[in-house]
DNA sequence: GCAAATTTGTCCTTTTTTGACTATTGTTAT
DNA sequence: ATAACAATAGTCAAAAAAGGACAAATTTGC
């Protein structure tokens, strides 16, 4: 039996599909009155279903006019699993270095410019970073952006 | 959709785009029939959208004859230096909504390109500067690789 | 039967829209 | 010159219109 959440996920889908660039802008209120549920279901159903991590991207804004804009990263596939081999290789610890030459290899792969290369490593060498040690999930943080260019 | 708000930032920006000058002279109530709204709409959109951290001037006169007069400030290469130079003074001046706002007009006046723009905007909304909240330094920092390059 | 997934409800935050009241400037009649 | 009046624009706060977070309740799949 399709779930609720499962009919709603489909329905998604399907506009997704029709949309020529994978873009759909909807409300979450409207949405929830069509399925006759609480608002708050879409917002489980895009929790669960359009995740980053599934590809897709969803932004929003409240208030008057507001709006929930759904999108699904076409990406260049050979993009995606460069990225993600790399990725995956040093999905452990990575310190400073580490991250800082994993910046050099995408720009070397051509994925980053040689601007965002710089920009990347300013950011992971400045001083914010260097007693917590986060360098991992600063570089995670921009390789999203990266990874959200169609 | 699209909120009353947004339409009227809309109609703004696309006669300020066909201005040769940069520059535009309306009238609140004119502009307020038009879209059908309160006059004091368009102060709501007008203190929301074209202020002077995105890099606009909003002068404006009372009484017959009265007008609302919009001016787009561009950036350059020089400017932004300045700008640079004034950060790096003031430093904790700058909290993160205007050092994103700046970043935005740093796009609008194509300095930097749309991922760079998300990317650096990604990073000052990292987790990392909520508490420790030296936007302004980060800002700087980034701001120098971009303005090192030709 | 239990854990995970789903569904619902409640309270909260953000953004927009409206309207009443105020302030300023230009025009006209005296 | 001045007083009234008309024509603008500004301020501010309340109400309305969204969406978010999160946890309790319920259902489903092993």
């Amino acid at each position: 039996m399709s779930s609720l959440a499962n009919r709603i996920e489909a329905y998604i889908k399907r506009l997704l599909a029709a949309s020529p660039n994978s873009t759909l802008v909807l409300q979450r209120k409207e949405l929830a009155e069509r399925f006759r549920c609480v608002p708050s279901q879409i917002n489980y159903v895009l929790s669960t279903r359009f995740t980053t991590e599934l590809g897709y991207l969803v932004e929003s804004r409240r208030g008057g006019g507001g709006f929930i804009r759904i999108r699904r990263l076409d990406l260049n596939r050979d993009k995606v699993v460069q990225i993600m081999e790399m990725l995956s290789e040093l999905n452990s610890e990575v310190n400073k270095d580490e991250a800082l030459d994993f910046v050099t290899r995408l720009m070397e792969s051509r994925l980053i410019t040689r601007r965002e290369n710089r920009l990347m490593k300013a950011v992971l060498n400045s001083e914010f970073f260097d007693d917590q040690a986060n360098h991992a999930e600063m570089l995670v943080c921009m390789l999203k952006v990266l990874l959200e260019d169609s």
